[in-house]
DNA sequence: CAATCATATTCGATTATTCTAATATAATCG
DNA sequence: CGATTATATTAGAATAATCGAATATGATTG
């Protein structure tokens, strides 16, 4: 068993498991993005939003250039996106067949 | 701001993000798979296996079929697999990326 | 139905995440 | 340099995840 390198899967989908988290990376979908852009967008304070940039950068899933005396966060792998595709996808079909399934049991009671 | 559909990208993040789930979800690859299989394959005891399908059922990434005695286990959604391999290959390549990083700076340092 | 085998659940202790509030660092400008 | 702006870090409380041990459920067999 390669528990060894699945930790390293784990750690980056802990990484992905928060929802302030995933909304920063998708607002990095448009290329590099200013931290102060971050905040109000997503309705998040300044030291959360920084404590949530830590945790994806710990993970290198972004990395930050200095501009000036702001700092810009890009992703550093654009597959990062692909695995939000896959995820918004597979949850997006789960809802669907729940929601159809709970049609028919609907259906039924009526 | 769709923090409501990034709660559910978050939700399956999370139940990936544990070795074991994820060593779990590799031997399903195979097919369906016996309860009884992964606790010697995991290392794992039987109560914490349990409990680790248990996170995985709740966020609808495997169903299970009663055969007798037995409970087998399968993915819902084959795209589970896609996820793991795009998160393998991006640790992978951080991982070599970071092992270059340390050579140079060996070599600097020789 | 009693016994057994396979799996699930509960309990309680431990550790990890998450948040807010406060403080620290770092670059820039006057 | 002192003030300002932008970001990061720390501290501490609240919540959630994890694990082993014990117990419960559920199908099967004799």
């Amino acid at each position: 068993m390669e528990t060894r390198a699945y930790k390293w899967q784990a750690r980056m989908a802990r990484a992905l498991a928060h929802p302030t988290r995933i909304a920063i990376l998708e607002m990095l979908r448009r290329g590099e993005v200013c931290v102060c852009e971050m905040g109000p967008e997503l309705g998040a304070s300044q030291a959360n939003v920084s404590q949530h940039l830590a945790v994806l950068r710990n993970s290198n899933l972004v990395a930050t250039r200095r501009d000036g005396t702001r700092m810009m966060y890009g992703v550093t792998d654009e597959r990062v996106f692909q695995v939000l595709d896959l995820m918004g996808s597979i949850a997006h079909d789960q809802l669907n067949a729940a929601r159809q399934a709970l049609a028919a049991l609907e259906t039924v009671a009526a």
